[in-house]
DNA sequence: CATGAATGAGCATTCATTCAT
DNA sequence: AATGAATGAATGCTCATTCAT
């Protein structure tokens, strides 16, 4: 005998917190902080603003818990890179690829956190849960340049968090300031023969540099 | 004989709308384009509203004048430069540390972009003097890595546009998300230390990937 | 053979009502009527506005069961003053003591006086039971008043209403407009001696009054 | 030749500020400072919101500058009384007069006053100039004291701060809290003929106090 | 009886922009 | 050219009250 299908609930705060959540950071994402309306996510929830200050306390608090969510979500996704299982240089070939498609996949993601900087992080800072969250990628990323290393393919003594932030900053920057560099490139970064010749670029500067082995001059 | 009115010296329109655009830059700068105000910027300037409107039309108008004149510094600093004048290594190392120090120095700048994308480069698009104005550093660079493919040291190939956005990303990235990877990192990114240790690092990626002639596998 | 439902020794709401009100009355007193907040009434209480909602049915009227509430209890004790056992003089000073501790002691009662004033009594005027609660007192004052005219001790003919309303006047006003006045006369009214000072110059004033059988001129 | 009738200008801030502060204080004075809205207040002024904030800066300081306008007028009406070219009898019955006729004719002041006294005097104390401005009239009823004490007419040692605020209170109060009294003593209170009564019994009592030359026992 | 989610009208305040002078 | 008074549409937020559970 079949269990009856649960009865749709009118009253469920945590799915309308959900919607809620949804429709801000789709507002946050396309105006940043100071030119997100709470109307508009409002209206986007299809819920009250009242209700939205009921789950939520204020317009920073929602913002702040957009974020949490946001870096919830790719820590998540983070985890299921098991880069431990890659050989060095797969290893790195997969997190670079991963970390390009990630924020070509998320345009939100870029300017949530943009906005967040320009306000000095003061949400992200109040959120526990958040610190050091990058933490394990970053001990995997050192684990397997320590194998390359061993193994000969890779330089020695790098500073996997320099490296780790390099590979993001190839991809976000690019990412984020399309708009105002194909303007001064003359130049359209954004379609797709263009994305894939920079995350093939940003592949072959990261690996360049781990494979050449020679001493600096 | 009537005495002619006697000019005001003060009434200087020119120094003026400098006066603003200076005022108009730190606004913008410390608070993103709905962030900032046009009363700060009047107070700031020590000019009326009025006038801010009487020189410039819109508030806009004001953060397109402000992008505009930045970008023309940053290309009149470019120019400065005279890549062609030296060898590819030491230029490429002069332009790393350039490009570094001046978005450190000049933290607005960053700031000032990270809004115009958030805009879709709404109002660069319309400022016909700032399109393809990193055209000649580009060509230097270029010709910097031909001459250094040429000599044996550069691999061949590299393709300067993608190259120079490498650069910039590598620093730029890390100055504008300092206070977010401050918090997922748990580590002060912004003392001299660690800014110094970022510099090194970036110099080392790039002449690695650069002087590594082997082909990649 | 079912258990009884054990009823919940908690679920008393007589005594939650007495808890909302107490809250409610503190929070009308720090406040006025405008000013309190219905969610504040909950906190302070530790219920729930439905529950406030349930056993009064608005803000309005909670906030008259808070009024009726005060005159029944300033009634009570009115009654234990038994004037009639006094002395004309001493009754009067009786009366006269009684009524200015009485507001110093409960300063609550003069701000949620002042707040229905300033409402036209719309609350009190529908509450039957408050309606002539001070004909007892007024009677024994009365009484006493006409012992001392007859004793040759007071003057005749005193309305004992007039009388009544500038004793409670005397001490009323100085204590709920002690913040402005002690502003006005840049004095600290509110110190123990200044209200000892006080209450000394309203005995002064209204026995001297009573005492004068000269006739005015 | 006449001067031509000064043009009526359309832009007078100075008396589109009387104006507004001429509705503020009708709106405060009507529902108390929590009960008061600035929309009413615009409306009422037939001025824009924007121009109440232009012009003040917040309810608060709208609120404080209509108290301050309404100490000064009382101000400008006590000097006017020129009490010390009075006999004393003559005088303390002035005062008397015109303090019970002031608050009479001018209802909003006691609301006004409530209204800061809820508040603590929060405006009041901000406000240099309203500071010790009693300290003319107290002084001058002093004079009126003494002299009347050397006379053998009044009671020597009355203390003029005391005295002056019974004065108020035995009219402040009655006025203040007339709705409040004339349920509880079932009375109208507000008719002329109680009114006339109510300033007589003032009179006789504080005369009769200040005539009684014998000591209190 | 009791909870707290939900609403919607409303509130003080802001702000880019216009305009009379 | 220059000022600052003036506007009105918004803006984040509040709050008494209702209602589903």
């Amino acid at each position: 005998m079949p269990k009856p299908a649960a009865r749709p609930v009118t009253r469920d705060p945590e799915k309308k917190s959900k919607i809620i959540l949804k429709a801000a950071r789709k507002e946050f994402a396309s105006a940043g902080f100071d030119g997100a309306r709470v109307d508009r996510i409002a209206a986007k929830s299809k819920h009250s603003k009242g209700l939205i200050y009921h789950h939520f306390q204020s317009k920073d608090e929602l913002f702040r818990s957009v974020l949490v969510q946001m870096y919830q979500e790719l820590s998540e996704e983070n985890k299921e890179l098991f880069l431990e299982e890659f050989e060095p240089q797969a290893g790195v070939i997969r997190l670079i690829e991963h970390t390009f498609d990630y924020f070509a996949n998320n345009p939100d993601f870029i300017i949530l956190i943009n906005a967040e900087n320009l306000m000095k992080a003061q949400h992200l800072r109040k959120s526990e849960d958040v610190r050091k969250s990058f933490e394990p990628l970053r001990a995997s990323l050192d684990a397997l340049l320590k194998k390359g290393a061993q193994q000969g393919i890779f330089r020695p003594n790098v500073d996997s968090t320099e490296l780790y932030i390099s590979i993001v900053a190839l991809g976000y920057f690019y990412l984020s300031n399309m708009h105002t560099l194909s303007v001064v490139f003359d130049k359209a970064l954004g379609d797709e023969k263009a994305i894939a010749a920079r995350k093939q670029h940003i592949k072959e500067l990261v690996l360049g540099f781990l494979r050449n082995k020679e001493p600096d001059t």
